[in-house]
This record gives C-alpha cells, structure tokens and sequence, in this order.
DNA sequence: GAGGCGGCTTCCACTGGGTGGAAGAATGAC
DNA sequence: GTCATTCTTCCACCCAGTGGAAGCCGCCTC
C-alpha cells in the first residue's frame, strides 16, 4: 500500500534541511501544502517532519496557522560567528549618530553582499537592504567597495557572467565596470546612484584587514540629495578604518 | 557486525535537533567529540550528521577546526517572527541617541527574558545582556516590567519556584518580590540595581498592546550612575509608548 | 443542505537509509 | 620513539522512514 515508491539516494537529514529551506525573504511563512512544493517533499513527510520541527520550536505557526521559522532557530543563529557585527556596531552607531542616516554592513557570501548588521532612525526611509538580505555586488555601493578589493581571478569570473540589471542605472558592461572598480580601489570608496533601486543613492567604504576586505559600511540616502553625499565620506571612511582597527587588534 | 545497538525509537530528525541544540551560548563552538558527548550521540553517527549539515552550511568550522553554528542558519534565523524588532529598533535608535545609554528590547518566553536587540555605542560598559540570550525574570528591569502586567496566575506559579539569586541584592523573597512588582504595575516602570550584576543597575518600561505585555525596553548604566537613573525615566517611558503606538497601528 | 474543493491529518506494510561498534588514520604531547 | 586523543571510514543488519490512499474538516457555491 505504501512506503514502496521512495525516492532513493535522498537522506532525512536532506528533508529536513529542504524543509528549512523552502523558507526565504520571500517566503517567510507557508502553508504545510506550499511547504511540501517548496521543498520537493511529499505531503505526509513534509507534515511528518514539519510537526517534529514545530514541537522543538525550529518552527512555529503564524496566527492564521501558517508555518514560519521559529524563535528556537533565530536563537541558534545568534551563535553564528558575529565578532565582527559586534565589534562594527559601535562604529555603525557612531557613524548613524553623527550623520543621521541609514548605515548597514555587509559581507561578500558567494557572489552575492549579505547584510549583516543595519542602523536606522525613525526617519522613514526607503528600505534598500535588510538584515540576513542578500543583494548582488555590482548594483550596490557595499558590493562595488568589496569586489575592488577581491583578487583579479575572481572579479574576472565575477564579470564574466551575465550580470542582472535591476535599473537602466545599473552599469553591467564588463569593461565599464572595471574601470570604476578601479576607481574605487585608487579612492578608497565606491558611490552609487540609482543603481540598485530608483530613487535612493549611497556610499560605502570597505574594512580592509590584514589587506583582505573583510566587510563594507555603507550610506544610504534618498537620490534627491545625492550632492550630500560627498560631505558624508569623510566620517564613512573614518568609521570604516576604526571597525578596522578593532578588527586587527583583538581586544 | 554494526548497527544492531541502536536506540530504537528515536527519529533522525531528533538526532538532528540534538546536534544543533547542543550549541548554546556557553558553547558556541564545538569538537566533534563535544558535539557527540552534547548530543548524546554515538561519534560516528555525530560525525555523519554533522557533516551533512556543514555540506549546507548550517554549521560551519572555526579556524581552529571546531565546529560552530553556520552563516545559513544566522540568515534563516533572521526570518523568524521579527515585526516588533523591526517596528522598536528606530525608537531605540532614538531613545540611544537622547540618552547615549545601552538601550535594549526583550520578550518574555517561558519563564526567561529573551533579548531581542540592542543598541550601544562606543563607550565601553559591561554587557549585562547579548541579543539572543536570556536572563530570568525576577533580577532583571525588564524582566520586573514584564511580569508585573502578567496575569495573576503566572506571577503566582513564577513565584512559587525557588528563585535564583545571582548577586546578594536580588529579591527572592516571593512577599517583598510580589509588592515591588505591584509598585512597578503602579509607577508604569520598574527599576533594578545590582540585583541580576554588581556594578550595574537599569531602568525598564513595559510595551502593552491590549492590555498585554508585549516587551520590554530597557537602559542600563553603571551603579555609579544610580542617580542619573530617575532623568531617564521619562525618555524611557516615551519610547516606550512610541513603540506600544507603532504597534497598535498596523502601518 | 447537498455537493465540491482545498488543505490538513492519520494509517500502515514495505524497504533502503540509518546505524554504531570497531578498526584505521591523523595529530599532538612528552 | 610511545601513548593518548580526536577524527574518519567501513559495513551488515534492521527498524525508522516512507508516501499513496483514505478520511476529516472548514469553507464556499449553487
């Protein structure tokens, strides 16, 4: 009656793993049936395996009964390696208090920017990034400061690919983009405008440790006061080279 | 030769869980010897999970080789439930900005707070909490804010435990307990010093919505700086209800 | 209120992924 | 060199996992 029609070669640790991952930015809640498209799984093992996740609360229900990550995960993940959010946040603070501004840090994961840490005030501001949010490089000020940074096997393989063009702003021709990372790297900063979303600009230095860029601060503002941005590098490359200095000593 | 010792009924996926749970704050990092003695695993069965879960990057090494929660579970984490997060975080900015004081946000889970964020800026003070940890209820401000708007029945089983006492100036005195958090229910905030670390003291604000305590806020200084607790009140109170107004409102 | 529909839960006989002791490899301390 | 500790690999047995099917529940439509 059953059990016969498995799908070999596929192991439960890799269900379970399919199971947390059908969960992303743009899914952050599921219904069981969505839960079981998303991961590839039968409805009975996604329920299965779902019930287990949800009774050690690595999952929990939304109030109208659907699933999302639960608090249990989010704990866990605060034991990722962070001494470097915890060592820039001060920094980020800093820079925040004295700009007014939306500040964030990111990282390179692959080839993409991962938003690590953000500061922002009350004054609302279009939302370009988010915490745990993944961008490419090449439309955004973070990304352009630390893909300038990279070593050339890997910015060639970087360009060689189809770049994505969210805007018309976006530069994605192999050769222009070069000569601005170039020109990033001779400034020691990178600006955007309009390049990743209409509407807002920014700028971002990296945090070059022990000449490797370990991470970016960026600026973010509104493109309707795009001349402020160039008052603000000043105080971003100073933040910038403190959380480096942080980072190279170890207290 | 092998596999006719195993512990029958245990799913897979609870040798899963135990693997991750067997990383807590205390033990962010791990040997797969720990791991499997944490777990309570056989180390090859240890071994075999872990190395599935590494593969997806839900754990990661260390340089040293030691095993540690990966950046894949930091951003899934990162989905969970985090609206009051995200609606408190700018009124914290702000409440930091006018103060210049570590600042943090907790819920209430199970008997514990759980912090939720925090903001703190450059100038150093003793971490009394870290954004993912959890501290019991009695000898923390917000840990009094929160439970002084509970609801009879649970402020009664609370209190019928025995309550730890991390510094000689925690209440545990379930009489004198119930009387401070009936004054905090009154004043509309609760105060602490030295009760949960000597050498600190805060103030806290519940944030109610239906009538409910939804979290806490709370600001933390040095017992030298007692005095200038009573001036942060009403800064304290104000972003408070700021987030309890940005909570009702769904936009 | 009958009928249909979509999503959730339960059931169960078959079977291959999981198992863990043991042996072997790698590393490090003395 | 020896000894101790930790990590990795191996493999034959067998039970936890499996998933199709049937049943259930709430909701909408006619």
């Amino acid at each position: 009656m059953a059990g016969g029609q498995r799908e070999p070669g596929r192991t439960v640790t890799s269900k379970v793993l399919a199971i947390l991952g059908a969960f992303d930015a743009a899914h952050p809640q599921l219904t069981l049936t969505d839960l079981a498209r998303r991961s590839g799984l039968p409805l009975s093992t996604a329920h299965r395996l779902a019930a287990e996740l949800e009774r050690w609360q690595a999952l929990s229900r939304a109030p109208d009964g659907r699933l999302r990550v639960g608090l249990r995960l989010w704990e866990l993940g605060q034991l990722a390696p962070g001494s470097l959010r915890e060592l820039a946040h001060p920094w980020l603070q800093e820079l925040f208090v004295s700009t007014g501004e939306n500040v964030h840090l990111a990282v390179r994961d692959g080839l993409e920017v991962l938003y690590v840490d953000k500061v922002y005030g009350r004054r609302a501001v279009p939302i370009v990034s988010r915490v745990g949010g993944r961008l490419p490089m090449h439309p955004t000020g973070v990304g352009k400061a630390l893909l300038a940074h990279e070593e050339d096997w890997f910015v060639r393989a970087y360009l060689a690919r189809e770049l994505e063009r969210p805007t018309p702003r976006t530069i994605i021709e192999p050769g222009r983009l070069a000569r601005e990372l170039a020109s990033v790297r001779a400034q020691g900063y990178a600006l955007t405008c309009e390049e990743m979303t209409l509407g807002s600009c920014s700028a971002a230095a990296p945090i070059l440790v022990d000449g490797r860029p370990a991470a970016a601060l960026g600026i973010v503002l509104s493109s309707r006061r795009v001349r402020e941005l160039s008052r603000l590098v000043e105080p971003l490359l100073a933040a910038a080279a403190g959380v480096a200095a942080a980072c190279a000593n170890p207290q």
